[in-house]
DNA sequence: GGAATTGGATACGGATTCGTATCTTAGAGA
DNA sequence: TCTCTAAGATACGAATCCGTATCCAATTCC
């Protein structure tokens, strides 16, 4: 019983660990790099409902003891497994230039989709209404919000500047170009691709900006 | 046992049910009727992840076997709860005003929020990615898409008017105003006031179809 | 090489949920 | 008034999941 190859089924559930290779068992980094891989992954394959500890543990080639020892809830582990994962808007370093400013911001959200295999808006939504909705305002305000007081940040000083019309520097265009990518993500695909983010750019978020535009309405 | 009361519950869950009203029994479409708001109810305070048969039946003040004899999944049951409550955009009368037919088809999104009890959006993304997303594709395909297509038609009847510039009839613009709404619902709170609309039809929308907007980009 | 640490397998008790079966009774229709 | 349909309560076995306990083995550190 303990003779048997002991990674028969992290051979499946990994493929790195081919068959004859020899049982390695990680640790630190590269073990915790596994659990989220896994957890992503029963996200996007089962959902956020039917994700339990023992099928993250199987996915992940480990048993749940190791989970258990790392986080006390479901909430906490995929909080954290976010927490790697998602990108920091903030490191972005600001040009000047306004298109590429927001181009760069909408890349991050669309980072927060692909780093995340498509599940970042699965979960904002999953515990809606919860009594603690952990996931959700941990991309909510980690990745959405900043992205959005960021692109408001561009248009300010852009208006400032003259290169917009004022009347562009509100809350609505800012929040325009990260809507059409969740959009995206919910109605298309998970992921979104690069020409989508760029036509938003080009579309959506600088035709708002340019002077005379909506001059008549609102 | 069965002397007693047989509405003590249903009194709490139900204040319609007073104490000291004959005990009612409810059929057809009354029954239906609380079904659903006990649904909806469900997802609005424990989520999608957490809604039982049980607790349905004991929100709606009837037995899990009434349940059952309806739908054999909780993912029929609320589907079909979706079905009854979502709008039907295609209902909505076009008057050939662009300002009022894009109001209107956005305020037949913002329904479909305020009849889920802003759970319209929760549920796209509960499921998704799972082998059967039932939910998702019900309230996707049955009120997003057909708004947005609905919108398209609107621009695109406009621009061949001339009353807009021609390039504004396209996907994306069509998709903005959905968009928007989708994510106040998900990122501030669940049910859109009436004054975001409005907003969003004027600052986002309209601009985005004058003349001389986005001319040197895209 | 040996000790300490951590990964990993397995088993379990308890709680929850599912889906069904059974039975009683309220309400609609004849 | 009588009959039939459906509502609603209750109980249940099976399955699932949680969270913990226990034990063994692989790595790392000394």
């Amino acid at each position: 019983m303990g003779v048997v190859p002991v990674d028969a089924q992290r051979a499946q559930a990994n493929p790195a660990a081919r068959a004859g290779a020899v049982a390695t068992r990680r640790r630190g980094d590269a073990l915790l790099r596994a659990i989220f891989d896994a957890v992503f992954d029963q996200l996007r394959t089962v959902g956020y409902a039917n994700l339990t500890m023992d099928r993250v543990a199987a996915a992940a080639g480990t048993s749940k003891t190791v989970l258990y020892r790392r986080w006390s809830t479901k909430e906490d582990m995929i909080a954290d497994a976010l927490r790697h994962r998602l990108p920091s808007p903030g490191d972005i370093p600001l040009t000047g230039d306004v298109r590429a400013d927001i181009h760069a911001l909408l890349r991050c959200v669309q980072a927060s989709f692909s780093s995340t295999r498509g599940t970042a808006f699965q979960l904002v939504s999953a515990e809606a209404g919860c009594d603690r909705p952990v996931v959700r305002q941990t991309i909510i305000s980690h990745v959405v919000q900043p992205c959005i007081q960021l692109i408001g940040e561009v248009l300010r000083r852009a208006a400032e500047r003259g290169e917009i019309r004022p009347e562009a520097a509100g809350e609505l265009v800012a929040a325009s170009g990260p809507a059409m990518l969740v959009q995206y993500s919910l109605i298309r695909e998970p992921v979104v691709p690069d020409e989508f983010v760029a036509s938003v750019v080009d579309q959506i978020v600088l035709p708002l900006t340019t002077r005379s535009a909506g001059a008549e309405h609102g």
